[in-house]
DNA sequence: TGAATTTAGTGGTATATGCCACTATATTGG
DNA sequence: CCAATATAGTGGCATATACCACTAAATTCA
């Protein structure tokens, strides 16, 4: 550790956030000319998959390892803007379904060229083949079956 | 793609930040007993480095590879707690510095003991080499030369 | 040296995200 | 069927984080 360059290297969490801090911002400056940002844009690609019917809050939540109430406060700029429409399931009085507007798919779909510049750029300056493997971590992170075995280790376990 | 389990997986940028989610929330809930999050106790560990002086805001922003405003922001509820305290520098009259206090010296000390036991789940769980790594590629992606690569690349080039 | 420029921080505003308390709507068990 | 419980969302509050405009202080240069 004598040569750190006085940067807290040894925590994967502060790491992980670094970097995500800095592919936000260079994914954002590139989706910017479509009045999106990266986060709204993977919020909206997701909801994008569910098509005409939408999706429920809580599975799209999960899907995104995000608190359900953060999910609502995140939508709020997108219904404002009209990219977004909430609308009532017909089965079950609870729940809202999440779909894009006319509007919300365009604007998607504006945003997917300018992202395809970016993840191009990403692959080509960190090898596609590490991006994959990045990736690939990055999901295994994000699992429910993760988090459980996280809380269920014991610090000197090795399993 | 046919069993994508409806998650968009292919963005690195969302990648990231879906498991930057599920990280902090596991990291936050073993270090909460300090009272301190996971961002607070990376933040305060990186200025414990700088010592009595402390360190100017401007060159720790960067290490942490966050905007300054946002620094300055995060700081707020440090120096309130009595935590962080900002001290102007001698030379420079537009400089402040930033160091712990002796109780957020404490505090920061009681965190490292979570931190441990947070980081010692995530290797066993993650494997000790995955996890090495992982933090690898994520300081790779937080390189001043990497954001400059991105940046100058072209989508299609493969360099 | 004095004006122009650069640099460090601050404060406002907006989005991102989490926790908690609360409401409304199921679902379950007698 | 009703009371107890579980589930889906909302709203308030707090922190995280970015951009912009602005101030103050240092540096540059003619």
């Amino acid at each position: 550790m004598s040569k750190n360059d006085g940067v807290w290297q040894h925590c994967t969490n502060s790491a992980i956030r670094r970097a995500a801090r800095q592919l936000g911002q260079l994914y954002d400056d590139l989706i910017e000319p479509s009045g999106l940002k990266g986060t709204q844009f993977s919020l909206m690609s997701q909801i994008a998959l569910s098509g005409k019917d939408g999706t429920p809050l809580k599975p799209l939540a999960e899907g995104l390892v995000m608190d359900l109430s953060a999910l609502g406060h995140t939508l709020k700029p997108l219904t404002r803007d009209g990219l977004v429409e909430l609308i009532p399931d017909e089965r079950d009085g609870r729940v809202k379904r999440a779909r894009l507007t006319p509007l919300g798919a365009q604007k998607q779909e504006e945003a997917l060229a300018l992202w395809q510049d970016a993840q191009g750029r990403f692959d080509a300056v960190f090898g596609a083949e590490r991006s994959a493997e990045m990736r690939s971590l990055l999901g295994l992170i994000s699992t429910p079956d993760f988090a459980k075995a996280f809380r269920a280790a014991k610090p000197d376990s090795n399993d």
